[in-house]
DNA sequence: GCATGATTTAAACATTTGTTTTATTCCTTC
DNA sequence: GAAGGAATAAAACAAATGTTTAAATCATGC
């Protein structure tokens, strides 16, 4: 967590994303943020003019470096079905929210991502469309080739949603699933089978929905 | 929002859950709280010894009143086949959670039990096992019987938790959802439409989480 | 070597906020 | 109707916290 010296501006920028995604916002002190990063507290306002400011730098960051390091056609051979399209989108996001390497695990950055879900900041907005539109849009054409039949993209978005969903909730709720189904916790090892099991879930999902949309009647 | 006058403690009560749930523990203020209920700031202090407990007694107050109000089994014709029980659940569900008379929607109760399941406080351990675990029973057995196999139940869980937490997403990501896809904003109008997707489209990742077991081999 | 600007530090400031104190009012009961 | 406790109100308190100030230190270019 604390690592070399580096600048103050770097160190600041370390720890701070940890701590505004363990505590909040609100619940982030200049004073803590100072004293994990070895700085004086006047420093963070002198290189970040101030808390808010901080924040939206962080966030820039973390959107950034999540995207490019776990991009949603991660690991993808060439030529891929769009099953396997699917599989790799729901990878990619898995390791984004739940890697050490990506937005930090569970006390880590995903957390933070899942606050500005639950309560978006101002800073939060130009994310919206720089990143997580554009990837929600991926999303709606995979499953689009899926479905493989004519099918206005309204009707895909619940599917989107459902599966961004899934994904999701195990980091909004990874507490709570760790206390509840510890085998089932969201972390480094647990990773894979469990977006694997997202992936296979949701393709019956797909699968699901698809068929309403041919014959246009009650499931059972 | 603001209603008759009522009782001191009433009108504490009442906008108290609607302010945390809006705005969380931490940048909820006694004052605020106060003024909303027309109230001294003492008095909250007098009726519920500090903000903890004031917060303490909301929660007991949202999860009884929700799950009450709105059973897992609610509109449930008599001898119903497993598929109909988990559309029941799914709707209760979304109902608790989304609606006005539930935890109040948007703004209010909804989001409060979303803010616990992101970062729990000590209050919401014993909803845990009062509340959450038998509820998260209820949805596994009725998932036993959709599989209708000889099947571990550990196995199950996985599934429940993808049905549980395309319910919750729409709460907790309610504003982003707003933002990104009006249409498909959870509130009154939209709650049926989006209870019986999330059914559907559960009901078809069971069938093909089921298809694993039987076969255990990869999907596509 | 020094002068200038960038960086860092310690201290102070101003505001917010949960809580307590103390006095006053209201209501019930004898 | 008076007494006594419950409820409410206004004010004060104390701690936390984001920000600013002003001085000290460091680094760089001449």
């Amino acid at each position: 967590m604390d690592e070399q010296p580096a600048s103050t501006k770097e160190r600041i920028l370390a720890v701070a994303g940890d701590i505004f995604g363990e505590k909040g916002f609100k619940d982030t002190t200049i004073r803590l943020i100072a004293e994990r990063a070895r700085v004086n507290v006047a420093a963070i306002n002198y290189h970040f003019r101030d808390k808010e400011s901080l924040y939206a730098a962080i966030l820039e960051e973390v959107f950034h470096t999540g995207f490019t390091r776990f991009p949603a056609d991660m690991d993808l051979p060439p030529q891929p079905s769009p099953q396997q399209r699917l599989r790799a989108f729901v990878r990619a996001m898995f390791y984004r929210l739940q890697s050490r390497e990506g937005w930090g695990g569970l006390a880590g950055r995903g957390r933070l991502i899942a606050r500005e879900l639950l309560a978006p900041s101002p800073a939060f907005e130009a994310m919206l469309d720089r990143y997580i539109k554009p990837h929600r849009d991926m999303l709606v054409d995979i499953i689009a080739d899926i479905v493989a039949l004519p099918c206005p993209r309204e009707k895909l978005l619940p599917c989107a949603i459902s599966i961004i969903g899934q994904c999701i909730y195990y980091a909004v709720a990874a507490p709570v699933i760790g206390l509840m189904s510890p085998v089932n916790a969201p972390n480094e090892h647990n990773l894979e089978r469990l977006a694997e099991f997202v992936w296979v879930f949701s393709l019956g999902g797909i699968a699901a929905v698809s068929a309403t949309i041919t014959t246009p009647k009650e499931t059972p």
